[in-house]
DNA sequence: TAAAAATCCCCCCTAACGGGTGATTTTTAA
DNA sequence: TTAAAAATCACCCGTTAGGGGGGATTTTTA
């Protein structure tokens, strides 16, 4: 290693309580060190660049600039840094944002405050720490086929088919008529070249459709 | 900690290649030291007890006595020994076998090398390592329930229903007659006292039953 | 050896499925 | 702004896989 052997770090949470819980924890251990920590991306932008930190550990549920919108400004100011997101939300759509955006790490808030120091020695090593819901939407949607031929709204209907539902069932689930139902289902089939449920069902999970 | 700093471990599989690579890499940390490497449970068994292992890294498949017949044995061998389980096979009833038998963890064999030295130090901290693929399994197995009001059988078609096979795969694929499909789904009903496969998946997910 | 589990067979009925055709509205991308 | 893609809804028709009832034999297990 370099003479540099403090992990520095910075965060950025509006709550008071999780941000100096995070510093007290992290500041008992001796390899790394909160060198600042912000309530709001808006108030860290224009110092934390001389706070030269290697890990940001950074909430998505921000005042002002999101922490999702901070992600590439954060990037773009320090390249080199690790970013950890911490949310509340789990939604797919946020976690895969986050993470293409060049987040290291995603935890969920209920993730225990000790596993955070885990996580912090993981991602200097290069790792991506993640909590396990997280992990598992991550993978599912990562072995899912990128290029899917079905739409997100044939995926879905499809996800819910696979599930053993009806028609009627999928219908008052999406809030549409049966017969939307259907028109999708024929779709689907059309273009996965089949003719039954279970046939869709088949081809889709071996090419990862769902 | 006592005396003994070392953690002492016996490699038993039949690779050359991997048994050497293990050694190696193992040998190249400071806290751990490969005491002995056996081709086999039938060369390791008379001396195995003299190398007082703290880990003992078992493949499965083994010339003479397989993995998971030699696991009661080390496990009467060397009660306070840990093991970690090497396999290419990633069979739940296997996997869940090992566990069971007294696998402290348990490893598919396209694991990267360098997570075997993690999973020795998880392993002497009582923990469970396992590769990714495995804990899958192993978790969504120890997730159902155990006191289920259905059979092995009918367990089984409840999950090829849910997988969206119809009588007729079924049938095939067990290697019974259509009827005899239809015979167990209908105690399926009674027993979950539903009336439609939909119904059945849905009931049985609730309660964990597949 | 008795109970439980697994196997197999026949009859009946219909709800849900799959196919065809056509159309409108909303969203997205160019 | 405009064309294309996606999502929405509707009606007709034929079929079959699914569900219910009843009964019986063989295999496994306690």
């Amino acid at each position: 290693m370099d003479k540099q052997t403090i992990t520095r770090i910075v965060i950025i949470e509006d709550d008071e309580t999780i941000r100096e819980g995070y510093t007290y924890l992290i500041n008992h251990t001796s390899a790394y060190k909160v060198v600042n920590a912000y309530p709001s991306f808006d108030a860290a932008r224009h110092k934390i660049a001389k706070d030269n930190p290697d890990v940001i550990i950074l909430d998505i549920q921000l005042p002002g600039t999101s922490g999702v919108d901070a992600l590439p400004a954060l990037k773009k100011l320090l390249p080199h840094t690790y970013i950890i997101m911490l949310t509340v939300y789990e939604t797919e759509k946020i976690i895969l944002d986050a993470l293409a955006n060049g987040a290291s790490g995603y935890f969920t808030k209920n993730t225990p405050s000790a596993r955070i120091i885990e996580a912090i020695r993981e991602v200097m090593q290069g790792g991506g720490p993640m909590s396990p819901d997280v992990a598992k939407t991550v993978i599912t949607s990562l072995q899912r086929n990128q290029d899917s031929p079905l739409t997100k709204r044939e995926t879905q209907i499809l996800e819910l088919i696979a599930k053993g539902k009806d028609r009627c069932q999928i219908a008052n689930e999406l809030f549409i008529e049966i017969e939307t139902v259907k028109t999708h289902v024929k779709n689907i089939y059309i273009k996965l070249n089949v003719n039954s449920k279970s046939e869709a069902i088949n081809i889709a999970r071996q090419n990862r459709l769902i």
